[in-house]
RNA sequence: GCUCCGAUAGUGUAGUCCGGCCAAUCAUAUUGCCCUCUCGAGGCAAUGACCGGGGUUCAAAUCCCCGUCGGAGCACCA
């Protein structure tokens, strides 16, 4: 009975132990748990809600990844929306707007709307009016140090029992820019005396002096919260799942008295721990990587050192490898460590078969020993190893050898040893050089002649290797400078990399993964 | 101090809701062997985990309690 018939026979017999059946297939093809309450709703609706305080760290992928992968999977909608509403303190990077986007279609998904909350601030100032309307919010003009005494002890501060006229005319002096950046709040009443201390009477908007970068929103004093802001925008954009992390495991009790004012219902919600990147010394965050940035210690936030999105891209790693493995990290409140090497072993799966082969002898740099001019007599004129193992209908490449090639320093065999030159023939050390003797392949394979990579001294393209440990020189075989930027080789016994620019000098490459 | 949350091999993950098919899945990693004109790919094998202690039960990774460890919040940051 095949399998197709063994389910139509089961449905005959307990329709109710296939529906069991069909659930358990659901879940194996899907590494990420279904999202909760699906059915509840008509579309499942979400967003990214990037700070677009800097280019994005490798954490901040998961975002996308999981939630894009839940937008596939459900057919579901997706927002990007730019929380930037502090103008101070996580002051928004102008250029990180279009960075964060790009990241996305790198990563290989596409926000079905973007908006920023700067743009929307009218909107966040009616909310605030209708919720004094009902009663929820005071303004409050108690230093924060003395609020939190207040709060801490579950006492109310003397603001609280305000009349609704006071807090209307006060919050409208707010909007209007009559104070500055620490004289007043608006606080929405929650309890004050409510057994987390987290929760009791948060800041809905405060005064920031400091004009928002985006001209659009530059006469803005008076800003709100993420708690705030993010609320009102879930419901107006009527989101059914928000995903998010654990530093943000209160804001969704704190939102649900704003909810609970409003009589909105409040969406499914979902957090997971904090992600690590091992392989890294810089940390992940991007006021770290920003500095070290400015100070020029990274050359850029696509440095290969830089634990960030564009410095994966640089490096030739495909946003899918990424997006693998961020999904398979799951959707768990504790914290996990991301091993490079799952996106290594992730990306060598989807380029290793389309990739060309090549040859580049390193020369200097980080664990290099150095490169030696080899003369070679008695050698055919020119190697011809080929493009790609697998795959011979692609052609050879043809290396020249014009009398002397350069190893590796620690391939270079001792007085009277052999070693296969790849893609040539086999050769003998003699004296200060080497002499080609007419040795068939099977002492590679059965006299353990080892098989090296090579280049012409006089032919060759001078490269930069650009590694997480600093930067390699040596040289590749010609054939390299045939290939455009963006294009990837692997370098035989090196590893993958990523053809970045051909320069005056120099072809500059970035190391991807063996 | 108050309030939440979490813990399966080096790493991640499946299984936990609804206890038995779990001497625990898959991937990655490491090691060995085979194959190979790469240290890539491919094949085979090995290594390696239910935080601890109690309880419930015929039966516990799974349920309950206590502890330990880790994390988060208590911002006029997001």
């Amino acid at each position: 009975m095949s399998a197709a018939e063994q389910r139509e026979r089961l449905a005959d017999l307990a329709p109710d132990r296939l529906e069991d059946l069909e659930s358990e297939d659901e879940a194996d093809d899907h590494p990420l748990p279904a999202l909760p309450n699906v059915d509840a709703y008509d579309e499942v609706r979400m967003r990214l809600a990037p700070n677009p305080n800097g280019p994005w760290h490798l954490g901040s992928a998961r975002m996308p990844a999981v939630i894009g992968t839940y937008k596939d999977r459900y057919d579901g909608w997706m927002l990007c929306r730019f929380d930037d509403t502090d103008p101070e303190t996580k002051r928004p990077d102008l250029a990180a707007y279009d960075a964060i986007l790009d990241a996305i279609d790198y990563l290989g998904f596409e926000p079905d709307d973007v908006v920023r909350a700067s743009d929307r601030v009218a909107v966040y100032y009616d909310h605030a009016r209708e919720l004094v309307e009902l009663g929820g919010a005071y303004t409050c003009s108690c230093p924060a140090e003395e609020f939190s005494e207040l709060k801490n002890a579950g006492e109310p501060c003397p603001h609280r029992g305000k009349d609704a006229e006071t807090v209307h005319e006060e919050f409208e002096a707010m909007v209007d820019g009559e104070y500055s950046a620490g004289e007043m709040v608006l606080r929405v009443r929650t309890d004050i005396e409510h057994k987390n201390p987290a929760l009791r009477d948060w800041v809905a908007f405060r005064m920031v002096d400091r004009p928002h970068p985006r001209e659009e929103a530059a006469h803005y004093r008076c800003w709100p919260m993420l708690d705030f802001q993010s609320g009102v925008d879930d419901h107006l954009t009527g989101i059914t799942h928000i995903i998010r992390g654990i530093d943000l495991q209160d804001a969704a009790k704190r939102q649900r008295f704003l909810y609970g004012y409003f009589g909105w219902e409040y969406p499914e919600v979902v957090h997971w721990g904090h992600v690590q990147v091992d392989a890294y010394d810089v940390a992940m965050s991007t006021s770290t990587i920003k500095a070290k940035v400015e100070s020029g210690e990274l050359t850029g936030w696509d440095d290969p050192r830089a634990p960030t999105v564009a410095s994966l891209r640089r490096r030739g790693i495909r946003g899918r490898a990424i997006v693998e493995a961020m999904v398979e990290l799951g959707t768990s409140s504790a914290n996990v460590d991301l091993s490079m090497s799952v996106v290594s072993a992730n990306n060598r799966e989807l380029v290793d078969d389309e990739t060309d082969r090549a040859f580049l002898v390193r020369a200097d740099g980080p664990g290099v020993d150095g490169a030696v001019e080899l003369p070679v007599t008695d050698a055919p004129e020119a190697g011809t190893p080929p493009y790609h193992p697998d795959h011979d209908g692609r052609g050879r490449r043809t290396i020249p050898v014009d009398g002397a090639v350069l190893l590796e320093r620690d391939d270079c065999p001792p007085a009277g040893e052999r070693v296969w030159l790849k893609g040539l023939g086999c050769v003998r050390r003699e004296g200060d050089g080497l002499v080609a003797t007419d040795d068939p392949i099977d002492v590679v394979r059965e006299g353990g002649v080892d098989v090296v990579h090579w280049v012409p001294t006089e032919e060759n393209v001078r490269t930069r290797l650009r590694t997480m440990d600093g930067d390699v020189t040596g040289h590749a075989e010609p054939g390299l400078a045939a290939y455009d930027p963006d294009e990837l080789v692997q370098f035989e016994r090196v590893g993958f990399a990523r053809v970045d620019a051909h320069e005056d000098d120099e072809t500059v490459t970035y190391y991807a993964h063996p």
